[in-house]
DNA sequence: TATTATACTGTATATATATTCAGTAAAAAA
DNA sequence: TTTTTTACTGAATATATATACAGTATAATA
């Protein structure tokens, strides 16, 4: 993906915005009123570089011919499905996405970054269930009593996160189920993100 | 809402399909070529009917000027959201209805009708937690261990359903809860619907 | 019964719009 | 250092497009 230069992304912008507020694309003339322009050919050669660097497409000779690609358009993104394998997981790699199920602004209070598949019954008590799918927001700054992806080595597993000092506890939701104890330094240990939400599909 | 005739209707798909495909409206010259007029004056005419009975709006002087009303734009559906009160529920009137959140296509595997917020713990169990959404389909069409809806006069409440004969549980999944047993004719006691699938916001 | 709405064809046209060409200037890349 | 990219102004133009006007015909209202 080629990046964009800071006016582009204004005339991308623009041309989101205007979409949004009218239901249809811009003019080059749109387009030059909305960012101060004075010549429709600055706003031309805005949108001919937005099309090389694959944020929209212009059908030629086409009145408001913009349409925004996958790449640019927002509400089509889609979040990606990552199966947590119960043991030995070579982390959270792209060769272990499931599927790509269509985001949706504001589904959940806080913002996310992927879903966890569930498996395994070792939150079942904090009403996870196999299966389940965890919304994970990708950060390492996370609160005692949050539930956390932790990664040690290559396994990875979902559990309540309680710290004190350099020791943390990673504890699980099922009696059946021990408590990790582990030491913050310790090689190879990650806190990958935390629970923000979650979907049970059926 | 005025209603549309059938010629209006197909103008109007017409135009939703156009921008689906193009992410930008049709001309008038664009309908006659989809639906087979001869005359701009054919889309022109359909396109004023339409915007008189408000499902389109258009900007006049400008191409492609055509905008979806919330009327007529399905993308925009929400589903409700029902507060499940813990005893005495007036049912599932329309007076219960907390918010709404964005619809989305495919986010169960079934379709469903509303969410439910769930109040108190009794399905804790099957990872029914407080507060967690259910989503549910009208129906009284359930299977045993489907989690029902199930109304008693003015109570409303989510459990397993059990049937055998005429003979009806509703069993909760928390031992704390009672069982509820009923007779399938009994006065004042419906199925509304069963649960397909849940979101739990934080 | 008269009027309005629906459902078109067919022609014409003013203008909205994309798009090219000719420049200028600075920054970035080769 | 030369070339390419970015970032515009300004003018010109072919054409894409909305839209009015003149008809025809049928169905629905008032």
């Amino acid at each position: 993906m080629k990046e964009l230069t800071l006016q582009q992304k204004k005339v991308l912008q623009c041309i989101k915005f205007y979409i949004k507020k009218t239901g249809f694309p811009p003019t080059r003339a749109d387009i030059c009123r909305e960012l101060g322009f004075k010549s429709p050919n600055a706003a031309e050669s805005h949108l001919r570089a937005l099309e090389k660097k694959c944020y929209i497409t212009i059908e030629n000779g086409t009145s408001r011919g913009i349409s925004l690609t996958e790449n640019a358009d927002e509400k089509s993104q889609t979040i990606p499905v990552i199966g947590l394998v119960a043991a030995g997981s070579p982390t959270l790699a792209d060769e272990n996405i499931e599927k790509h199920i269509p985001y949706q602004e504001s589904l959940f209070l806080s913002e996310f970054d992927y879903f966890l598949r569930v498996k395994g019954l070792s939150m079942k008590d904090a009403g996870i269930m196999e299966d389940d799918l965890v919304a994970i927001k990708k950060t390492s700054e996370v609160r005692n009593g949050d539930i956390v992806v932790a990664r040690i080595e290559d396994e990875v597993t979902l559990k309540y996160f309680q710290s004190s000092g350099d020791q943390i506890k990673l504890i699980p939701a099922n009696n059946d189920f021990e408590e990790i104890h582990i030491n913050k330094e310790t090689e190879g240990f990650f806190i990958e993100g935390k629970s923000v939400g979650l979907i049970r599909e059926n």
